[in-house]
Formats: structure tokens, C-alpha cells, sequence
DNA sequence: GTTCATAAGTAGACAGGCTACCTGTCAAGT
DNA sequence: ACTTGACAGGTAGCCTGTCTACTTATGAAC
């Protein structure tokens, strides 16, 4: 699975990751890929200019730092970045009960985990 | 909410609304608004380019019918289009669950429904 | 000094949904 | 007859966002 399928939820995925804490973005691509367990094995050319995105929209601010001798640009939730979270948060709840209305129907076994 | 939230999933939900049963282009845009108390309002240049797509893949036919005296090209699931909206189907499970644990947590409500 | 994991980044390709149109039928109102 | 509006099908080109492929750089292992 990759982020061709989340395709507009990518940012609300990143600001989740960010929720627990600054990380730079190498490391939040790692984190995505455990926390999926490998599912979400994304491209640096995706979560970078992502990551720029969300700077240039307030939810997240960045900082070089350096981390065992290197320099790394960290990235931490903003309190706009926090309150657009809960946004896409609610909105990925609509969306995905809505698409599940239609995807979920026609099948005998309900999903229950 | 638009169809711009769906990118890749739109196919997923057009097949799903023709498993019920057969109907032209207009008719599925109504069944994706009335199915979704109108959540999904999708425009004429997002469902019948993504039909042709859908057909041209074969997992729709297409077929021109006479219907209260009028034209309409009808469109119904093949059996390839059965086998992929299988498909999606398990593909939207595993989606919906991945992004699932990471939007859902960190709020304290478990989404049983 | 080459290779590998880590780390950040960019350019350009590409897919797919969106906006804004066009064409046409049929029924109702004027 | 003409206009308006709901129904119905369709396309061109734009825009956004992810993907591919690439570059640069450090530090450790070999």
C-alpha cells in the first residue's frame, strides 16, 4: 500500500505522527512504517515536500538540530497544526463511514476488528 | 466533502453502487448522493470520465438503451468488475484500517459503529 | 576508498478529480 | 413558438498531490 491511496489524507497522518512528539522526517518515516507494520512505506520525495506543505500552512514549524554529530531538521505540531488535526480527524471519521456505507454493504460479515 | 478525498477510491464506490444493479451515468451520481444523505455530490466530469476508465479496464459494459423515450447508456458490473470491486473491498479494509490507527488514537472513544 | 545506513532535498512525470464548458431531449409555463 | 429547467451525456484543460529518479552529504564498517 502506498500513499497514492491516501491522497489527501497524507498530511493528517503526518500531523498523527507529530502528535507524540517532535520528530525529524526521516523519522517519520520510519515511525509510519512500524506503526502500520510496513504498510505505509513512503518515499522521502513524498513526505519531504509534504512536510513543506504543512510548514508553509502553520501546522507544523521545523528547526535544524544537531543529533549525534548531524544536522537534522525537526518538526513539531504548531497549535494551528493541532486544531487542523482534529479537523482532518473528524473528517477522515465522515469520509471513511461514508465510503464504508457503500463498501462495507453487500457482504455478510461485518468488521468488526 | 468532494471526491477529491476519494482519489483512488471513486472507482471502488462506483462498482459497489452498480453491484446492486445496472444504471446510466446520471442514475449512479444520484444513488452516490442519496446513498450518502448527500455527502457525495460528484460532478458529471468526475464519474463519466471515471466510468469510461471502468470500462475501458472491462470492469463495467456500457450498452445504450431506450428508456421513457430517451437515450441512456447503461452500465452494469462484468464479472472481472465483480472480482474487482472483491478486491477493493479488502483493499478499503486494510486502508481505512491503517490510517484508522493513526487518526483514531489519541482520542480516549473506541469507534465501535 | 568503497559500500551501506542514515538524512535531506529537488525536478519532472503522472494520475485523477475539478471547473467550466457544450450538446441535446422533454415537460411546463407563457 | 419560445423560454426555462430538470434530466442526460460528454470533453478540454487545469490543478493538486504523490511517485520516480536523482543528487548531496555524513559516519561506520570493511
Amino acid at each position: 500500500m502506498n500513499a497514492q491511496a491516501l491522497h489527501g489524507h497524507l498530511d493528517a497522518l503526518l500531523l498523527a505522527v507529530l502528535e507524540r512528539g517532535a520528530l525529524h522526517g526521516y523519522a517519520i518515516i520510519e515511525a509510519l512504517r512500524t506503526r502500520s507494520d510496513g504498510r505505509l512505506d513512503l518515499a522521502t520525495g513524498t513526505v519531504y515536500p509534504a512536510l513543506r506543505r504543512l510548514e508553509r500552512a502553520g501546522h507544523v514549524a521545523s528547526a535544524w538540530s544537531i543529533v549525534n554529530g548531524r544536522e537534522r531538521r525537526t518538526y513539531e505540531l504548531t497549535d494551528a497544526g493541532r486544531r487542523a488535526l482534529a479537523d482532518q480527524r473528524s473528517g477522515w471519521r465522515e469520509f471513511s463511514a461514508t465510503v464504508a456505507r457503500f463498501l462495507d454493504s453487500g457482504t455478510s460479515s461485518a468488521p468488526a476488528g
